[in-house]
DNA sequence: AATAATCAATTTGTATGGTAGTATGGTAGA
DNA sequence: TCTACCATACTACCATACAAATTGATTATT
């Protein structure tokens, strides 16, 4: 298991750098689903006392990304499916929603904000800077949630999502459609600036269809990270 | 402060006992929004020692009813109506879904489930047991889940419901409303023995109004709990 | 050889002492 | 009187030690 750790930043708590390193990494499939940890293991490896990593533990599984059974062990989540629909479900809900407020009104400097963005993505997708083209990825969808004053709908959202964040990170693992994605996002902005609602539902909904049709593929060829 | 304090259950962690404990007390409004709490201050009070006090205070902060500023202090969240208005506005947007499927299809067994859960509810407003009869309310819409295979999506709600449960809450201290709860959980029920969608939606739209009308007067009455 | 009992290793759970950051109240100096 | 400074007393944060439970291997027993 190898792991990617930055370094921890001032005015940070060990507990929450702790957090954020073991989320990443589980996000990015460095730590399988299935494997075990210990609170032992994570502290030597971070160089921190066991009682930060203990905390982050328990963010962690309130997540769940991981499940601790007392007493036996840690372990990081298996993906399930069924977890993964719902959080599609309510995303897309949620996301039509917000759309449908973005194309009747939305603010004029947040759409160059938006443009920005887009031009960050193509470039990481090139690098093949996963992680960070994710990040630039919900940044995108936050901006959007923000111009249309629903910022905290957002930040739920984001709650549920690590499960989503592990598939989509798989999709790019195993190569899947990732070169269209900019092309979908490009379609939202424009449906944005010419107050075409009809257009960013249908987008949206394309995209979303594609992404059941890929976990199918995904469980097929990564068996060993899924649920049942 | 007076908190209520039930004993700790066997087989029970005393990180998830103290995280009960208090947990219940925000809700039921014994602690203040507002109010400073110290990790010294509850281990004295429930005698354990800080530490499950301490991994008690992280869940409670990732739920949002309290946070927590490093070196400084802990502090029980105020009610904040607009993240009671966003909980509300997904809730409304799940629960219809689901009841739309309920009305549709339902297993028989489940019906006599919600009719004797009805039942208990009349004792316990009667009795003016009102954390019993929000925990039994939350379980009348929990088996309507259940029952339309949205488990998962309910325990999702539950998550974001402890602000909103707190409001309900402030409604039975304030006397307001409770009488006619009863009544419109009937309608819902019947909503669903009838196969009637129309009914059910409306039932559930007019019950949602409602609570919108009765947080601002809480909000008049009750300033010193809410944020701004 | 098969099974039961025992012990060692490893895990998470809990308790406690010390540290660093923050607010507060008082005091000396202008 | 006001201000800057300092001592003090809090706080949450972290490290460490110990307890309790589980597991797996080893040993003893049948």
């Amino acid at each position: 298991m190898k792991l990617e750790i930055e370094k921890q930043r001032d005015g940070m708590t060990v507990s929450d750098y702790v957090y954020q390193v073991i989320k990443r990494n589980i996000i990015n499939l460095n730590m399988a689903p299935g494997n075990r940890i210990s609170e032992n293991e994570i502290s030597e490896l971070l160089h921190v006392s066991r009682t930060p990593v203990r905390e982050a533990f328990i963010k962690l599984a309130k997540e769940g990304l991981l499940y601790v059974i007392p007493q036996k062990g840690t372990y990081i989540s298996y993906i399930d499916l069924d977890i993964v629909e719902d959080a599609r479900f309510i995303r897309e809900s949620l996301e039509k929603s917000v759309l449908k407020i973005a194309t009747e009104k939305f603010p004029e400097e947040l759409l160059g904000v938006l443009q920005e963005n887009l031009n960050v993505q193509k470039k990481l997708i090139e690098q093949r800077s996963f992680f960070e083209f994710l990040i630039m990825d919900e940044e995108f969808h936050k901006t959007i949630f923000i111009g249309c004053n629903k910022e905290r709908t957002w930040s739920f959202i984001e709650n549920i999502n690590s499960e989503y964040k592990r598939v989509r990170m798989l999709t790019f693992i195993a190569d899947i459609n990732w070169k269209n994605i900019i092309e979908q996002h490009m379609q939202i902005l424009n449906s944005i600036k010419n107050h075409d609602e009809e257009m960013g539902q249908e987008v949206i909904g394309n995209h979303i269809k594609k992404l059941i049709f890929e976990q199918v593929e995904l469980k097929e060829r990564y068996p060993q990270y899924f649920k049942d």
